[in-house]
DNA sequence: TTGAAAGCGCTACCAT
DNA sequence: ATGGTAGCGCTTTCAA
């Protein structure tokens, strides 16, 4: 009483043979308009789908796509992008008829074997390639399987496979402007693992900004994580001569950061203002409110996702440049107090 | 020069029929022992796994599993706990040859829908139903559909099927001791969506507990959100016999609970004991960090898994009672000041 | 214990 | 424009 319903059967309902289904159905040439609507409508009130099992052992395709989300431990918890980037690609994906396979993992040697069992088993038909390192392996590791794959972000070298990305400049250097013009004129930047594509460039962005300003910029790298956003912050509220702002790599560090400088006893944003990247919608309800430079997790899946199946279907398919971060001015960001090389406890 | 090799190949390669290779690799009986080690040793030469889509299509199987992930735009940044259970998931499934299937959807009508597709495409064998809500018609739903599914947290009827659960009594009894023993008499909850049955029950062990203790017990309504989190709290906070603990339904809204609570100047955990659940890691690096009950999603993953390949495999499965919930002492509950009935804006 | 052959549900090719 | 048919790679009878 389940779904027994075959081609054959929406075949007979519509009085033609399997074969001219199957075209319908892909609406391939080779099938009257007269006949394709009696079929699709036969198909629909079968209420059939084909199975994409069937499919995919005639067409070689899984009709899947794959993502692998490499976390350790500690940051897995947190991270605010993965979710909407979900959402984002499954609504591409839904209408495409085709399928997220998911797998987390703890470190890149478990995500290639992921990538190769996932291949091997032809569970997808392409990969999301995510996070992406510098001077990246996967890249290599990917297309020895053979598998078409889209990356997120810009690799140092021709990646061989489209492009996603979005140029953070423009946002970091309004970011930088907006501090500067309330009269900062030292400034920290956290950053995530500088390992990571994203993390590097956008502090090679803060330092020429801050250089072309003629700002003092001071570095502490960090992971992405809280943790080491608190670690970070801990060190630069020690220096003796901290800064007035800090900008974070993702807004959990800078919320980690706002929480350490609470911690000392400094009010924010008058003893120390602060932002965040990669904005989520979390530094809207924090205190105080974070100002953040926006990224549009669920754009990056739907139009990654775009282009994962045109690559797919067609062979090929162009990069695609999203629009410029921009600057999410809110609450954390302020004018500095006066004094500024010691520790202030007032309030 | 890629992955052509079929059955076929291995079972030439050991000089078997194709059918004994079938045979031996699931291992079944009717296979000599020395034939099943020379066809897996064939098997394993050639790197051949067999084809989940060509499986499938005689044993009516995916080989991949379930899951769907419901979740409103402003929540879906933060949840600490999916990609924690799909690790713990990944863990099982991997091994068993299966694969996971993820989707994101913003609310229940979708959610339906996610189901509808993934079963009639017949894309999956079994399904994770997860955030069980009251009187959940997700549980007919599912059944209606015929897939075997086991639900995590204890549905009000017999579900028909394995149900995944841990106890939070003792954890909030314990937690409530914990701040009763500091001295606290008035205590807030911050509950989720009760809708949702784990906040429901969560709800439901605090009032009994602080009744059973002598305790005033106030209760605020949220979802489990920051956002929401933050406001209730700021209803808490603004009363006039304000509690001096509060307990919040997760840790995501117990960290914006200290937010406002540093908006309005008050000194943690002096002012306001603060306490979350479903402790996730990031309680560790917020400051003060955070008091909680510990959740462990990763054994909800591990477990879930196990127990749905049972399911599948063998027709029926056990439900599973995981480890009571425990407290995690940290730094954000203390002994209540001794001025409690105004707002004390001293530091 | 083993081999041969008939499906599983679909696509794709060859006729017509 | 349409129908018939041979696979796709595996599991599962049925014989031997």
């Amino acid at each position: 009483m389940d779904q027994k319903i075959t081609i054959d059967d929406v075949a007979k309902a519509a009085g033609v043979s399997k074969g001219l289904v199957s075209l319908a159905l892909n609406d391939r040439a080779g099938v009257s308009a007269e006949a394709k609507g009696r079929i699709l409508r036969a198909a629909d009130e079968l209420g059939w789908r084909p199975d994409p099992r069937a499919r995919g052992l005639s067409t070689r395709r899984a009709y899947a796509l794959g993502l692998i989300v490499r976390r350790s431990p500690h940051v897995i918890e947190v991270d605010p992008f993965f979710a909407s980037f979900i959402a984002g690609a499954e609504a591409v994906l839904a209408e495409r008829g085709q399928v997220l396979v998911l797998s987390v993992v703890p470190d890149v040697r478990t995500e290639v074997d992921a990538y190769r069992r996932l291949s091997s088993e032809r569970r997808v038909d392409g990969f999301f390639l995510t996070d992406l390192l510098d001077d990246d392996h996967r890249i290599a590791a990917l297309t020895g399987l053979g598998k078409p794959a889209v990356v997120l972000g810009r690799p140092d070298e021709a990646a061989g496979m489209p492009v996603i990305s979005r140029d953070y400049s423009a946002g970091i250097s309004q970011l930088v402007a907006h501090l500067a013009e309330l009269g900062h004129r030292r400034i920290a930047h956290v950053t995530g693992n500088t390992a990571m594509q994203h993390a590097r460039i956008r502090l090679q962005h803060f330092l020429a900004e801050c250089e072309s300003r003629g700002l003092e910029a001071v570095v502490e790298e960090a992971d992405f994580s809280p943790e080491q956003g608190a670690a970070a912050t801990r060190r630069l509220l020690e220096a003796p001569d901290r800064p007035t702002a800090v900008i974070y790599g993702n807004d959990p560090m800078a919320i980690a950061g706002m929480a350490v400088a609470h911690e000392r006893g400094l009010s924010l944003p008058g003893d120390l203002s602060i932002a965040g990247m990669d904005g989520s919608d979390m530094g809207e309800w924090v205190y105080p409110t974070l100002t953040s430079l926006d990224n549009a997790p669920s754009q990056w899946g739907s139009t990654a996702a775009d282009t994962l199946l045109r690559l797919i279907e067609d062979g090929a398919a162009p990069d695609v440049e999203l629009p410029d971060a921009e600057l999410i001015r809110r609450a954390s960001t302020a004018a500095p107090a006066r004094t500024t090389s010691h520790h202030s406890k007032e309030r």
